[in-house]
DNA sequence: AAACCACTCAACCGCATAGAT
DNA sequence: TATCTATGCGGTTGAGTGGTT
C-alpha cells in the first residue's frame, strides 16, 4: 500500500528547536491543544512536520516532563522493567512518571546497558554471560522463580476469584464486587501481565508438572493444569488455566499500574545498590518472599 | 592551546498498527 | 473487507560538550 509522507518534506525545517519555535508550539498547544499533529504546524506557523512537534512536545516541552538525572531509585526500576519488557521504552516509561521512552531509551543505551556488562550480565537477557565464567548457572534463577510465583499467584487468584464469585454475587463480573483477587487480576490483565503471556506461545505438548499453588486452588470450575513456558531464554514450570490461558477480559480496570509496579518490586533485591543484579551471578539460595506474601493475603 | 576522543541526548527515520473511510 | 491515514514506537544518528593527551 502506498505511503504519504508525514509531511511536506519541501522547505521544513530540521534540526534543533530555537526557543521561539518551542515557544509557539508551547503557546499554540496550550491555547488550542494539539489536535491533529498533521495539521498542528501549518496552524501554529511552524515550519516543521507534524511528527517533529509531536516529538518536541512529548519529550520536551510537555509540563508535566520531570527533567535532571535519574535517581538510583528510577534507575533500579528501569533494569527490572527491562528485565520484563525488554526494549518496549513506551511501557517503561509508563511506569516512571514524568520520564519518557526517549529519556529512558538513553539512560539504558549510555548507563545502564553498560553496567549491566560491566558486572558480567547481558543487558539483553540480565543473565550471566557466557564469557563470564559463570555459565553454567542454577535452573531456577530468581528471575525464574518470579516468573513461576506470578502465574501461581495468578492461578490462586483465579481460583478463589471463581469460589467467591459463586459465594457471593454473580455481579461480581460486572465490577459491583471487589476483591483482593480482583486486584491481582488487574495486575494480570495489565501491561506488566501481559509481559508474561506474550514472552512466548505455550506448548501444550511439553506438560510436565504441576505447580504447588494449583493443588489447593483446583476447587473452581477452571481445568488446571501445567505447562512450560519460557522466560528469559529458560524453560519455567508453571500452572495454566485449562484451554483459555486468559479467561477474563481486560474490561477490568486498566489503572493497575501501581499496584503492578508494586509487585515487581517485591522482587528480591537489597536497599538502594544494584546488588539485585549481583544475585544474578551468586548462589541463587536465596528464595523470593514478596509474592509469597501477597498470595497468602488472598 | 589544539587535537582528539568519549559521551550525552535531542531529533530524525522507518516501521507497525489502530482507526477511519 | 480492503485501503488509506495518522500516530506511536524503537532504532539510529549526529551535533554539542567536556575530558584527556
Amino acid at each position: 500500500m502506498g505511503r504519504t509522507p508525514c509531511c511536506d518534506k519541501i522547505g521544513l525545517k530540521k534540526g534543533p528547536w530555537t526557543p521561539e519555535e518551542d515557544e509557539v508550539l508551547v503557546a499554540h498547544i496550550k491555547k488550542n491543544g494539539h489536535g491533529s499533529w498533521r495539521t498542528l504546524p501549518k496552524l501554529a506557523g511552524l515550519l516543521r512536520c507534524g511528527k517533529s512537534c509531536r516529538l518536541r512536545w512529548t519529550n520536551y516541552l510537555r509540563p508535566d516532563i520531570k527533567r535532571g538525572p535519574f535517581t538510583a531509585d528510577e534507575e533500579k526500576l528501569v533494569i527490572q522493567l527491562h528485565a520484563i519488557l525488554g526494549n518496549r521504552w513506551a511501557a517503561i516509561a509508563a511506569q516512571l512518571p514524568g520520564r519518557t521512552d526517549n529519556e529512558i531509551k538513553n539512560l539504558w543505551n549510555t548507563h545502564l546497558k553498560k553496567r549491566l556488562l560491566s558486572m558480567g550480565l547481558d543487558p539483553r537477557t540480565h543473565e550471566p554471560l557466557p564469557s563470564y565464567g559463570l555459565a553454567k548457572q542454577a535452573p531456577s534463577s530468581p528471575t525464574t522463580r518470579h516468573m513461576a510465583q506470578w502465574e501461581s499467584a495468578r492461578v490462586e487468584a483465579e481460583a478463589r476469584l471463581s469460589r467467591e464469585s459463586m459465594l457471593f454475587s454473580p455481579s461480581f463480573y460486572s465490577g459491583v464486587v471487589k476483591t483482593e483477587c480482583d486486584h491481582f487480576l488487574r495486575i494480570w490483565n495489565s501491561e506488566i501481565g501481559e509481559a508474561f503471556r506474550n514472552l512466548a506461545p505455550l506448548d501444550e505438548s511439553t506438560i510436565t508438572s504441576q505447580s504447588p499453588c494449583s493443588r489447593a486452588t483446583s476447587t473452581s470450575s477452571a481445568l488446571l493444569k501445567s505447562s512450560t513456558n519460557s522466560w528469559g531464554g529458560k524453560e519455567v514450570t508453571v500452572a495454566i488455566h485449562g484451554s483459555d490461558y486468559s479467561p477474563y477480559s481486560n474490561d477490568l480496570e486498566d489503572d493497575s499500574t501501581d499496584s503492578a509496579l508494586q509487585l515487581l518490586l517485591d522482587f528480591p533485591i537489597s536497599d538502594d545498590d544494584m546488588s539485585f543484579l549481583e544475585e544474578n551471578i551468586d548462589s541463587y539460595s536465596q528464595a523470593p518472599i514478596g509474592l509469597v506474601s501477597m498470595v497468602s493475603k488472598f
